[in-house]
DNA sequence: TATTATTGATACTATTTTAGTATCAGTTAA
DNA sequence: TTAACTGATACTAAAATAGTATCAATAATA
């Protein structure tokens, strides 16, 4: 049972080095090798997260990216609703056409009990929480 | 992000028919049509949960699959564990092949921790449990 | 004893998701 | 004008998940 995908986890990282050189621009490069990522992956990372509003970019030669907000603000969930789609522990139970069940389904209720308390508790960890543990 | 895979789901679903209908041998094909679950991979499913001694089996004419525990013994998180492993968010944060930075990982204790809290949520859901609440 | 309904074991295929690479056009600083 | 960059996007590879098929062995029963 694997919970994050390396997106989230590039990601993650990526935001994390972004943090702690807050202000100045970072290029991918740069980000890929801080943390031993693959270049071409991570910047498709970066694009994705430039989609989202977490980032912005500097084209051009001394471009690269810097944060869009206060690493505070961007939460672990949210990277994770953007790569993994929302935090719910099994798509059949959800949804009419694969479970016909749904309401007798004995799991479901339980399960959305766990899917909020997993949410809650990614919500809690911001990068801005996880820049200061490492500093 | 989903977390229960159709194993974990469809051997939960089969342990409930079994636990409904406690003592009986119930055949693998009636089980999958009770949860319209597709037959040969049911079977396949019952036979690793014979592996692990969660049910017992009868052959031939009128066999069939049973209980091996009481519903109340069989929780949740053991049938995760059978079929998607130890409940473990990403992988690459804890073996060291795959991460060097093992220490640094600002992620790591916040993800053990929620790991924790998923395992314990799923212990307390036991197919007695579920049972009772679908009756 | 022959038939039929079953499990045991296991090989196979298909589909989807995840991971990673490559390429080319456009931008900007020096 | 060149080199260091991002934007966009197509492509491939690998792994995980989902599902099917087949044949041998077993046991009840007609």
């Amino acid at each position: 049972m694997k919970l994050l995908t390396k997106h989230t986890d590039y990601a993650v990282r990526a935001l994390l080095v972004l943090a702690k050189k807050r202000g100045e621009f970072i290029s991918a490069r740069e980000i890929a090798e801080a943390q031993n990522m693959p270049y071409q992956f991570v910047r498709r990372i970066l694009q994705q997260l430039i989609r989202h509003k977490l980032v912005v970019s500097k084209e051009g030669t001394g471009g690269g990216f810097r944060l869009n907000t206060s690493p505070e603000k961007i939460s672990t969930v949210d990277i994770i609703r953007i790569f993994q789609g929302k935090v719910q522990l099994s798509e059949c139970m959800f949804r009419k056409r694969l479970c016909r069940r749904r309401r007798n389904c004995a799991l479901r209720k339980q399960i959305k009990r766990i899917e909020r308390i997993v949410s809650k508790e990614f919500e809690n960890i911001t990068i801005g929480r996880l820049a200061e543990s490492t500093s």
